[in-house]
DNA sequence: TTCGTTGCAAACATTTTGCAGTTTC
DNA sequence: GAAACTGCAAAATGTTTGCAACGAA
């Protein structure tokens, strides 16, 4: 069983918030996100458990996002698409980390743990609404 | 000829700065570097320049580096190491951008317009002094 | 009682902005 | 003079932290 102790309400609300979104949500979206259930979180409680989170390798930050971080509930290498335009972020599944981009960039000296991949530009959904503008 | 024009001495010397250095200098690091030769710059001066190179796509953002934002004069795609111990961000010119990823990335709808490649974790430097001391 | 978690507000760091003054043309 | 650029300081923004209070064991 999942440890449902009143104790930890918050702390696993805000993991499971993380974990069942696919939006990459900043601290901000995340605490508007649970705010109605729990009317009196504050955003210290958000941050220090975001934190404590990271520390356990439980989510991982993606990007900051006009000023704001963005994070994942997914540890897994996977490759993100940022649109310029309306900030949001989404998996790509369908593209792979290549495997020998890491073995190239520790044979630099480096001892790689994590890698990024994000493309950037305008997302189907802000191209379409883009065409209709006559531009 | 570059424009030499007293006008334009400290926005010249700001983009400069960025294109002759290889630590992809933060806003504070790149007032730092030019204070001493340029006695009254100001942060203002800076931020203000740094968000016209990048609306005109002179340089680019690298990553965000313990709260601070890491700028790179070179806008052609690459691939960054970001060392988490020291915070430095190098180049890996060894590690090419698979083409395929972008058209890969472009197939699920999104205007695709540049691609960031990071790795993170110890650079070769931190491994070496990390040794000597014990882990 | 002890330890971990939290709300709240203050502190902090980075970045942006308003305005007046300067430089160039 | 007009337009662009700048210094300075204030404001805005996102994040961290100190402290007292609370909850669980």
């Amino acid at each position: 069983m999942a440890p449902v102790s009143k104790h930890f309400r918050k702390r696993d609300a805000i993991l499971d918030c993380l974990r069942h979104s696919r939006a990459h949500p900043s601290a901000e979206m995340i605490y508007a996100r649970l705010k109605p259930t729990i009317p009196n979180l504050s955003m210290g409680t958000v941050y220090r458990n975001l934190a404590v989170f990271q520390q356990q390798g439980l989510i991982r930050c993606v990007a900051t996002v006009r000023g704001a971080e963005r994070y994942d509930g997914r540890t897994e290498d996977h490759v993100h698409f940022l649109c310029t335009r309306c900030g949001n972020v989404s998996d790509l599944d369908d593209v792979p980390v290549p495997p020998q981009l890491c073995r190239a960039a520790s044979r630099c000296g480096n001892r790689v743990e994590s890698a990024s991949l994000i493309f950037s530009g305008v997302c189907q959904s802000c191209v379409r609404s883009g065409e209709s503008l006559s531009k």
